[in-house]
DNA sequence: TTTTGAGTTGTTCGA
DNA sequence: GTCGAACAACTCAAA
């Protein structure tokens, strides 16, 4: 018998396009495995929506693994010593994994050193391979993305193995259901699960879907009331599929391959700063007067902020574990510059409520919204949740879908229910301060506040 | 080394 | 209602 390959599954839950798995089935027999780590400092342990979603992907690539031959082995500690002992117990050398780039999965690739042959899929280029002429990583997108598409289309995804030829004397591995990463008492998840099916399956029959609509992306993805944008970032994120599969199996819409892009340079900047994550990415941003609202926090993660746009978003959050995009900005400038809440806790709620929540994505989002990023909005942007409800959600769709004590205002008021005639509301059976909250915050003032604060910010 | 052009996603105000 | 200007200054990337 020759000796086993190990095959580190991380986030990369799929069998095809997977170097990883080819590459370790290709040379012999197979142990593949996933290892329930808790690596990452306390608050990037995965988050309550991401566990969800990782039982359910990690169900589904038991089952994909068996169609091969395969089964996968699940183990729970530290991911370098596991792996160690697993070599040991089997005698393998190898261990194959996809190459990724939070820090600490770095700081365990290095520690596993010679032992680990390490593959791409995670990002449609490598981050050394992006290199401005002077030979720093870029800080800016725009020229990131025209350089990326030099290096565009990716290779062909590859099929998955033929056949899986499994080691036979793998030591017992946990069950999944041990490892209780779905909730109970309370079963939050229900109306999760009615919105998404985790796995390569699931992944691959939301591409389909939304290559029926794609050639609308341009237009459509700006609108949260309707199925415009891909959905495809929780299945991307578990890596259930590739960037490369949906980079060749969507049409070529620039809007969308651009939104790929981001995913990359997200990628590029947590390499290039590994606390990106956690510190403001332009110094000068530590002395921010952020305000310690514990109350206006709490109003905005639970969609209690009087702001309709702002709490259908919330909403859609905490009840689906996603949000559109177009409304996770919004929520963000209202937290950041309406609130001036910390950015860090946008990030954190973002963290455990959101199926997507990977590190460099939700950074690079936050951090873009406060200014306090790479390639950070101007300071003066500042949405007006009004009028970005009546621009983009201009029928009260989204709003009533989300926030149902409001379905019967007229689409004059949905958006600013303060400022509907009290008779309007009596017909909508509207109580503001009962039925649906009074705004927190006046924007206006708001909006100056935040001003000042950012005027501040440049003085200093 | 210096210069030049550009930088995801907005809002308000006043003519 | 529509339109252009102002809202800052700085850093990045490439020539």
């Amino acid at each position: 018998m020759s000796t086993p390959h190990i095959v580190w599954f991380r986030q990369d839950l799929r069998v095809s396009d997977q170097a990883a798995l080819a590459a370790a089935a290709a040379a012999g027999p197979v142990i593949p495995v996933y290892i329930l780590d808790d690596a990452a400092p306390e608050h990037w342990r995965m988050g309550a929506a991401s566990r969800w979603w990782l039982h359910h992907s990690l169900a589904s690539l038991s089952k994909a693994l068996e169609k091969y031959g395969g089964t996968l082995l699940l183990l729970k500690g530290d991911a370098v010593a596991t792996l160690k002992n697993l070599m040991a117990a089997t005698g393998a050398t190898t261990v194959h994994a996809l190459e990724h780039f939070e820090p600490w999965a770095q700081r365990q690739q290095a520690a596993l050193g010679g032992a680990l042959t390490l593959h791409q899929g995670l990002s449609l280029a490598h981050p050394t391979a992006m290199r401005t002429g002077s030979g720093t990583s870029f800080k800016v997108f725009t020229p990131f993305w025209r350089a990326l598409q030099m290096h565009m289309p990716p290779s062909l995804p590859k099929p998955p193995p033929k056949k899986l030829h499994m080691f036979p004397d793998v030591p017992a591995g946990d069950s999944l259901y041990r490892w209780k990463l779905l909730p109970e008492n309370p079963d939050w998840a229900t109306p999760i699960k009615e919105h998404w099916s985790p796995g390569s399956a699931g992944a691959h029959a939301q591409l389909n879907a939304f290559v029926d609509h794609a050639e609308n992306y341009s237009d459509a993805r700006n609108t949260p009331s309707v199925k415009g944008t891909s959905k495809l970032s929780p299945h991307l994120h578990f890596g259930e599929i590739s960037p490369a599969e949906v980079w060749h199996g969507v049409p070529s819409v620039e809007p969308y391959l651009r939104q790929l892009g981001w995913r990359d340079f997200s990628c590029n900047l947590l390499l290039a700063s590994p606390d990106f994550a956690d510190v403001n990415w332009k110094s000068n941003f530590d002395s921010f007067p952020w305000v310690d609202d514990k109350a206006g926090l709490k109003a905005w993660q639970y969609g209690t902020t009087g702001y309709p746009i702002v709490d259908a978003g919330m909403r859609e959050l905490y009840a689906t574990g996603w949000m559109h995009n177009r409304i996770r900005m919004i929520t963000a400038s209202f937290l950041i510059k309406d609130l001036m809440i910390d950015w860090r806790a946008g990030e954190a709620w973002f963290w455990d409520t959101l199926v997507d929540a990977s590190l460099g994505n939700n950074a690079a989002g936050w951090q873009w919204v406060a200014g306090s990023g790479a390639d950070a909005s101007p300071y003066y942007r500042i949405f007006n949740p009004v009028s970005q409800g009546e621009k983009f959600d201009a029928n009260g769709i989204y709003v009533r879908r989300w926030v149902p004590e409001l379905a019967k205002l007229p689409n004059a008021h949905i958006h600013a229910p303060w400022l509907a005639p009290k008779n309007v509301l009596d017909y909508a059976g509207v109580e503001l301060g009962k039925t649906y909250p009074k705004p927190i915050v006046n924007h206006d003032t708001a909006r100056l506040r935040a001003l000042a604060a950012y005027k501040s910010l440049k003085a200093a």
